[in-house]
DNA sequence: TATTGTTATACTCTATAACTATA
DNA sequence: TATAGTTATAGAGTATAACAATA
């Protein structure tokens, strides 16, 4: 499609994603309140989303260079986060699972960073609040759709 | 105040917040697009948004040691994107201060991500691009209150 | 005495190439 | 031969403590 408001609109969008990053979700302090280096949150994160993987997938997605997924799934397994499990289709896969000590620990840290979202929001008015919110359920829906 | 809502729109905006990260702006991808480090990215960007500043200002203000902000600083200047000036207030402190080519520099890089941004959007509808809109219009003033 | 920036150093994370075992 | 995962190793990024200069 031609559209002749997209560069009014993306410009926004980058104003927007540049606000939310800076302002509501330090990308920097969510990772640093997990007691785990980023590339091993990312792994957990990863496997919450998408189950048990190979490493090479793992690897992939995540921009990840095979060498270095053994020392991460090493020290994951160290911690108890993550288990190794044969694939029973081909013997040179090893899939990775998460435990339920990585799902608790995930879901902890979910409701630590929507409470500290809710306390954000508290400054706002109630009928802001609704505002935004409408916001939010116009956008998700849009999203889903791009890529 | 008090508002029974904000469990449910603070799960909203953090998923919002995940969206737009996974879907939309990959901060990795874009921070490999530029030929620089993260840590030296964040420093620029800083720059560009606060002007010159100490240091130790622009240490604290991205969770950089100080220590770690003298090699990082020597490869900026080394790149002709910085330069270190002398405080006539106080003695003690040096003011990083962006260069023109560092601000052509984030110039055109936003313009590019930009640029992505809108690929990504051509997906959409003309009414859907302006529903889009509307919300990011929303919501920008709202996020501006926040913390 | 407190603060700014630096040096020294060790630790972690990462990338590349070469290896093994399976397919 | 191609692929999955590993080992070895060098490099980049980071954090901590101790230091010199200035306030």
């Amino acid at each position: 499609m031609s559209n002749n408001a997209l560069p009014t609109i993306s410009d926004d969008l980058f104003r927007l994603v540049i606000r939310l990053n800076s302002k509501i979700f330090k990308s920097q302090e969510l990772f640093k309140s997990f007691p785990l280096p980023p590339s091993h949150v990312k792994v957990i994160f990863f496997l919450m989303h998408h189950g048990s993987a190979p490493i090479s997938n793992i690897a992939e997605h995540l921009s990840i260079s095979k060498p270095n997924m053994t020392p991460i799934i090493d020290k994951l397994i160290q911690e108890d986060l993550v288990m190794r499990c044969e694939d029973p289709n081909d013997r040179r896969v090893i899939l990775i699972e998460k435990t339920e000590k990585a799902a608790k620990l995930f879901e902890n840290h979910k409701q630590l960073i929507k409470q500290i979202l809710a306390e954000k929001l508290e400054v706002l008015s109630e009928e802001e609040i609704a505002k935004l919110h409408e916001a939010i359920l116009v956008m998700m829906p849009l999203l889903e759709k791009i890529q």
